[in-house]
DNA sequence: AGTATTTTTGAAAACGATTTTCATTCTTAG
DNA sequence: CTAAGAATGAAAATCGTTTTCAAAAATACT
């Protein structure tokens, strides 16, 4: 349960029987290090600046097997790009966003969680996933 | 209060200086005809059944017409295309996808929504819009 | 160690959806 | 009816994403 998002990686690898390598050490580190939600674009430009050498096509490659093995959840907020999400333990959480300047805020709440299971429910629907976003203006923006 | 889809849209054109065209109303009459969330390219199909000499493009253009006037509102599910759905009155409900089938059910919940206002407040977050999405599987699919 | 096997890499090309361009056609106001 | 402006559709451009492919790197096997 201590495994931390490097080892849950580094055993994904080994149990796919893909390879370590230097770049995915990098860029995982560099996902790590951000606490917002990376494009791959973004995530690419912040790899760039100390790694010159790294490509597009691997950080790509490389945050799709973050969403394979859990340690990061894709997320698009409408903007047309994909994000990707740094996902802690079994923790879930939504999403208020600002549509003026772009702060994403999350929160948690286990009443709106146990009101969708029962939603689904009354469908006969089994949840597997969810998402939630709150869309408006920030304090700051108001 | 009464006025009809039809209204707004040529309302909404009158008050922009923008022109009728049959186009125009082909393709909000089908758009209308159809319950399901189409895309561009669904719609621009089915216009194309029966008038083969409309365009995608402006299939396209007339949609986000329709979102600007408030009469469609824009939704993406996860699977890479814009899908933009008939929007009456004020109303607003969220959606069970099926991941299996792709089916979608919608519903509405008021508890949820009060839960969501609440959430926003502890943030001092004003809310313009919201989306609620639970993936999942649907009866048949289980 | 050295060699073989397999995967990974990065640049560029391919891709799919969306958006724009532009010459022509259509609407509407005068 | 005419002139001015907007809309159209085909094709091209664009944007983000994904794939291709030859070269490089990592692991497995003597």
């Amino acid at each position: 349960m201590s495994d931390s998002k490097q080892e849950i990686f580094r055993e994904y690898l080994l149990s796919q029987g893909l390879k370590s390598t230097s770049q995915r050490e990098i860029i995982l580190a560099e996902f790590l290090r951000c606490d917002e939600h990376p494009s791959t674009e973004e995530l690419y430009l912040r790899v760039r600046k100390k790694n010159p050498q790294v490509g597009y096509a691997t950080v790509h490659r490389t945050l799709k097997l973050f969403a394979e093995c859990g340690i990061a959840s894709v997320r698009n907020f409408g903007d047309g790009t994909t994000r990707y999400e740094s996902v802690s333990g079994d923790e879930h959480h939504d999403h208020l966003v600002c549509q003026s300047c772009g702060l994403i805020i999350e929160f948690e709440d286990d009443r709106i969680e146990k009101l969708q299971d029962k939603v689904a429910g009354q469908h006969n629907f089994k949840v597997v996933d969810h998402r939630l976003e709150l869309y408006g203006l920030c304090e700051k923006c108001q």
